[in-house]
DNA sequence: GTTCTTTACGACCAACGTAAGCATT
DNA sequence: AATGCTTACGTTGGTCGTAAAGAAC
């Protein structure tokens, strides 16, 4: 059996026109063609469908049982390739992309409202979450593609810098350093420090910076930056946010600078699957973020 | 877009086998075409629907969205062969066919039965019909075919003698006639006659008949042979039925004689409708009630 | 005679297989 | 080096169109 849409279009042509020169015309084929193509399919399903005499043709009984299947199964044929086309149109689909907090708030959102107006017909999914936990989320195709500032394993991995964020000092507005002009790492010596949590990757970018300058551990870790803005406004020390973090921590009472280190800066890439297509709504989310790139925070 | 069973077989093959070299062999080609099979789906249907990286081919995005499409598909092909090739196998279909009462009675339930042993599954369906009413379900197509003493409009059925029915005499016991060894249509010259319907067969053969003879006519005009036996054994009359429905008028007090004229018969022919088909299921009875004619009652 | 389908036949395109190529492990 | 998908290319078979034949009215 090798039932091919073409044959089918023209069985139904046939059984619609009720004449094989009409049918031909309809399916842009000689009526010698046309002819050929009904008598293929006739063998190919192993029964005469139509009763034809020069002059009339007419479905025989096991044309009429075969013309409901034939109806279906183009009818499905049509469906699955519009369904295609709808996608690949962005009138249909889905993206789900991960992304950190910081810039889950509004860097990311942003750019998704854009995406949204352009295709309405897209179905986009943010999830929030942790370094790790974003890479799993990428590995597993639970989401298409994420942004992090981990690149994870680059055999698993395929990544694109999409920007290097800054990092702020946040501390209380009657801190020495926040008259500074200029905040450096280096003055952060000796300061109460309070940590993010271990999973975040400000916490694993942070480490590397602070374990030379030497900085006092407060012995508090934190998941959410609003917690963090708490602990700092009610004296319990300093700490270190990405520039797009600093935003979840605006207090009254707070003060944010930027660390004029040129190695303060942590960076964020675009996270996918390696050696795995994305679907035609998550790639062009992914080309838009990183047209973005050159316009978006800088160094 | 142009797709064929073949390609979707393909299709389906390579998404269970996760591998090139696999599913060709699966589907009987070489691996070389079988890439080329791919490519030609992945063309027509406008989208990439795997990644390959030589060791890995798995689905993109896309191609998952068609994989539910192509099930169905695949699925509504087979079911419809499926189908056709039961009803060619006679393990599902339908026949309708028309009769005269005198024949729906016994000789067309007996062979029908018979049919029905060796086709279970077939469903028959059997009208007990006037002449006229016979020929109209045939040309609306409402029954397969007929089994009716008129042959109808030769362009508008085909017809094949099945057997000529010779016309029985029905009458009381003690009626002069019914100790006769021989009766002839002469001998009814100025009896009591009670006709059946004249929309029905046998009063339209046996209005010729009996015109040269000259029958008393009784003014009654029944439909049923049951009713024909009640006039006639209550003296109402005497009557000619044919052979199969003798059966049918059968009483203590009634005699059945044949008439010994050489016209003294109708014909019963199968009707079906001129250039049309009959389904298999159909066609197969037509031929076994024609096969028949041999040993049925004869001349 | 006219109209419409089918058959005949030559041309062409598409699909297949063999074998070489290329990438990945 | 080995495995496995792809490309190259020659061959074959299927499909199409032109033209003639055949059937129905």
């Amino acid at each position: 059996m090798n039932l091919s849409g073409r044959l089918l279009d023209a069985f139904l042509a046939l059984v619609e026109a009720g004449r094989f020169s009409v049918a031909a015309e309809r399916c842009h084929v000689s009526s010698s063609a046309f002819s050929q193509m009904i008598s293929r399919l006739e063998e190919s399903v192993g029964a005469k469908l139509f009763d034809r005499n020069t002059r009339n043709v007419s479905l025989t009984p096991e044309g009429e049982a075969f013309l409901v299947g034939a109806r279906r199964i183009v009818a499905e044929m049509e469906a699955s390739m519009r369904h295609l086309s709808e996608r690949a149109a962005l009138r249909l689909g889905r993206v789900s992309v991960a992304g950190p907090p910081s810039l889950a708030a509004d860097w990311l959102p942003a750019r998704l409202a854009e995406y949204r107006r352009c295709f309405p017909d897209v179905l986009v999914r943010l999830h929030d979450v942790v370094s790790n936990q974003c890479l799993e989320m990428i590995s597993s195709g639970e989401v298409d593609f994420g942004l992090n500032a981990q690149r994870g394993n680059a055999l698993e991995y395929e990544t694109e810098l999409l920007f290097n964020e800054r990092m702020f000092l946040v501390c209380r507005h009657d801190d020495p350093l926040a008259g500074r002009k200029r905040v450096r790492l280096a003055d952060l010596k000796k300061r109460s420090f309070i940590h993010t949590v271990r999973s975040g990757s400000v916490w694993q970018q942070l480490a590397g910076m602070l374990a030379p300058i030497g900085v006092a551990d407060s012995g508090l870790e934190v998941s959410q930056f609003g917690t963090l803005a708490g602990l700092i406004a009610h004296g319990f020390g300093i700490s270190v946010v990405p520039e797009y973090s600093v935003q979840l921590c605006k207090r009254p009472e707070l003060r944010a600078m930027p660390l004029a280190d040129a190695q303060a800066t942590r960076p964020i890439y675009m996270v996918r699957r390696s050696r795995r297509s994305l679907s035609v709504a998550a790639q062009t989310l992914w080309d838009r973020l990183l047209e973005s790139r050159a316009v978006s925070a800088g160094a």
